[in-house]
DNA sequence: TAAAATGTAACAAGAATAGTTACATAAATA
DNA sequence: TATTTATGTAACTATTCTTGTTACATTTTA
């Protein structure tokens, strides 16, 4: 009845390269830097930056100072494009097991629902594709601001003790 | 990525009710006779009707004759509604573990994304109410007219033999 | 009272997701 | 060149959800 995480948690993702990039210039992020604000293990990141990377979303750079970045310009990326780099399959599931052929209504009606069920997916991808993954990460560029801001000031305070 | 199979099965079922009310004046159809159209287990087929009948679009009578029949009228009975009796639950999952709340991304992208993903939810519900039960049934009636002719066929021709 | 239904608990099987460890590979740097 | 720091991915476990199945109490009709 639901979406893996996959989703969400490659949004996340997306949305923290578009504020390391406008914020802080950093080109890239690594799996355990993510990993560290979804509050997974890094495998989790690199199996879904996998899949941004084969829907040519992302780039990764392997080797000391590597990572991941984005490959798109944000204000151009919908959160439908997103769906699809990390959702795989329809929607809505059919029976399991096939429905009786021998049965008039068995036999018809996944053909009768094909069109209905197509159109509902559809809906729901041209919702998503009103959002870009700018517009999420502007939103929180306000408590990202004040969070570097405390960084700073902390990294400043561990200079002074040292 | 998807829906249980659940959905799909209780539009099966209620397009069943639908036709055997419309084509036989049959009030009642017995988890085993759906069971069998469906290719499943009886037991399956009820789990799903009593979801039916907590939402109120069937009803069920134990005993001999008994069995489940609509308690709504098909034209008026749209696939939101049967979507919302069986699948349960929000559409997109959120992370699995809470995402970190030190991490100004980590403590904020739900809320940020949850318009977006509450306004998908709503359009794939609202397109499923653009279809009926009656509409699925209506699209079934003519097989299953053919279908009952040959079984009539049948039934005189085991009465010949008997 | 017997037969034919439902309702539901209990358990097994299967599939998908997520979490984890491990390790080969690649790139930067000392 | 050797070390360090990354990624990529395989393998395995745990968890959850769904489905399938058996069993049995309960209800209704005949």
């Amino acid at each position: 009845m639901n979406t893996s995480s996959r989703f969400v948690v490659a949004v996340h993702i997306l949305v923290a390269m578009t504020l390391a990039q406008a914020l802080r210039k950093l080109d890239c992020l690594t799996s355990d830097f993510l990993g560290a604000s979804v509050n997974t293990n890094p495998v989790v990141i690199r199996r879904i930056i996998s899949r941004l990377r084969k829907a040519g979303l992302v780039d990764s750079q392997p080797g000391a100072g590597g990572g991941s970045m984005l490959a798109r310009d944000p204000e151009h990326l919908t959160l439908q494009e997103v769906y699809e780099a990390v959702e795989a399959g329809d929607l809505f599931h059919l029976h399991y097991s096939e429905p009786n052929p021998y049965c008039p209504i068995g036999a018809n009606i996944q053909t009768a629902l094909k069109g209905t069920l197509e159109a509902a997916e559809t809906s729901m991808l041209q919702s998503l594709a009103q959002t870009t993954v700018a517009s999420i990460a502007e939103k929180l560029k306000e408590p990202a601001m004040a969070y570097l801001a405390t960084q700073e000031t902390a990294e400043i305070s561990v200079d002074q003790t040292s």
